[in-house]
RNA sequence: UCCUCCUUAGCUCAGUUGGUUAGAGCGGUUGACUGUUAAUCAAUAGGUCCUUGGUUCGAGUCCAAGAGGAGGAGCCA
């Protein structure tokens, strides 16, 4: 079928060419002006009609929701709201959308209704911006690697070892509940099972990442991973996509240079592509804030928040400097936080947030963490406490990255693992890549949703993922 | 998993110290309207007050349990 994509004709001079558009019914004003949107672009397309060239039947079915083509001449608008429209000639109706029964009327929503109706909440303003969004940061993530000579590295999602430490598994088997086979003493024998052992579903593509940079030298991994945990917040997901990009010959130092340089592209690459999606975002934050107190508000709007995280430099500080100026700060003195500031334990939520949005009001990158609160895989520093482990904090989500240099000494690794109960077997492979032709590496995982929950400005990540998993559900 | 709050019309919400026939705005429907910008105007329909049990002469309102949702915490990305 031929047609002409919304986002190409309103930047196109109207010089009375005719030309067809199909999508799908926003509003259909005075009888006359329908409001047309195809998805390609956030902003619609007049069409006019005279109701005197068409059926009346026809006209009556053109309503919010509804499916259409339009063929017509499109000229320079009257109206002062468009620069261009299209006068209608020939009018077809693809769909119906009954408005006693279709939920999407032209009125405000609550992100919690369009939550329930997740099959049609991307033709919304909102959402439309949020996935057009979501994939400019996924384009510019491939670009972003491909550009700079990463090879993409496909992860399994079906694992075989669970000492990842990540957090809970998601269990795979063929076994139906209540007729698995058991060994004597009543476990389950997964040696019948489709993979002959206990399988799961990813929680970090990394491991098999480092064999990757072990070989291709740069690599990165992209894929969806999966957290049994029972979490009920607005920034966590069962199901989340990762971004997990692992160097080798890079210390913890160049991981952190990768960190912000790459948010920074991802950044930079929405705000040049996508001024006119990320501007409603702005203007529907700005509209929720006008009834909050002051102290409420975000200090600075979508765009000018965007601008000024690319054009600062992140803050780099040790876990240990980090401990003092908590120590050392009003909140700390008055008994304001609700959690101890101690060297050996780890920051809190509260403790990131004052870091983050307080103290230098800007992104926060945290490195060199004691060794007890971090995993087995992170490299032991000169000083025996700490590892070489980096999180970067950012305002309104807290850690949108975590990563490491890997430790690369075989012996040092063992010990680690045997301190913290990790059986050696599970990671047979992992610890040979330390045994034949080890070398200094390093690398970090992004959480894809809290990046897009950043670029948009939303304030759960439920809906910055078409169709969000948390528990208790999964719906659509 | 823990803490707090919420659940009344399609949506967003009001509903007084427990009292007789549960309201508003938006949306819907019907009609009018050939330059509207969340169009406007007129008329109109629409309710298992989340569920179950209890207290009471009487429960949308009070109590208990359950379900669902939201926010915060923990865990993390």
């Amino acid at each position: 079928m031929k047609r002409t994509e919304i986002k190409s004709l309103l930047s196109t001079a109207p010089e009375e060419q005719t030309v067809t558009v199909m999508g799908w019914v926003r509003n259909f004003r005075s009888n006359r002006f329908i409001i047309l949107n195809d998805g390609s672009t956030i902003n619609d397309l007049q069409v006019v009609v005279d109701f005197e060239n068409f059926d009346e039947n026809l006209l009556h079915q053109i309503k919010t929701g509804s499916s259409i083509k339009a063929t017509g001449k499109l000229v320079a608008s009257q109206g002062s709201g468009q620069a261009v429209e299209l006068i209608c000639e020939e009018l077809h109706l693809f769909g119906a959308a009954d408005a006693s029964e279709y939920k999407l009327q032209p009125k405000q929503h609550s992100l919690e209704f369009l939550r329930e109706q997740a099959h049609f909440r991307m033709r919304t303003k909102t959402f439309g911006a949020v996935f057009r969004i979501r994939h400019a940061i996924a384009y510019a993530i491939h670009k972003y690697y491909n550009d700079r000579g990463y090879y993409y590295l496909h992860a399994p999602i079906i694992t075989g070892s669970d000492a990842e430490g990540a957090g809970e598994m998601f269990h795979v088997t063929t076994f139906e509940p209540n007729e698995a086979p058991l060994n004597e003493d009543g476990s389950i024998n997964y040696k019948e099972d489709f993979f002959g052992k206990a399988t799961n579903l990813t929680v970090s593509g990394q491991l098999q990442a480092e064999a990757g940079a072990l070989a291709l030298g740069k690599v990165y991994t992209f894929g969806p991973t999966f957290r049994a945990e029972n979490s009920n917040t607005t920034r966590h997901l069962a199901e989340f996509w990762m971004i997990e990009p692992e160097v080798a010959f890079f210390d913890i130092t160049d991981n952190m240079d990768l960190a912000e340089d790459f948010v920074k592209y991802l950044i930079n690459y929405v705000l040049d592509n996508y001024p006119d999606d990320l501007a409603v975002l702005d203007q529907r934050i700005q509209q929720l804030e006008k009834n909050m107190k002051t102290e409420d508000r975000r200090p600075m709007g979508l765009i000018e928040t965007l601008r000024f995280v690319v054009d600062n430099e992140f803050e780099r500080i040790t876990y240990t400097e980090a401990i003092n100026i908590l120590r050392n700060s009003k909140p700390y003195k008055k008994g304001k936080f609700q959690y101890d500031v101690e060297w050996g334990k780890d920051l809190q939520s509260e403790h990131e947030r004052y870091l983050v949005e307080k103290k230098f009001s800007k992104p926060v990158i945290v490195v060199d963490y004691p060794k007890d609160i971090k995993a087995f895989y992170m490299r032991l520093n000169e000083d025996g406490k700490t590892v070489a482990a980096m999180d970067v904090l950012f305002p309104g989500i807290g850690e949108v990255i975590g990563g490491s240099q890997r430790e690369e000494r075989l012996e040092n690794l063992l010990a680690r693992m045997e301190e913290m109960d990790i059986p050696e077997e599970e990671l047979w492979w992992y610890l040979e890549l330390r045994k034949f032709g080890s070398v200094p590496h390093a690398g970090f995982g992004l959480g894809f949703e809290r990046m897009v929950l950043f670029i948009t400005g939303m304030g759960n990540i439920r809906d910055v993922i078409p169709f969000p998993r948390t528990p208790k559900s999964a719906e659509f």
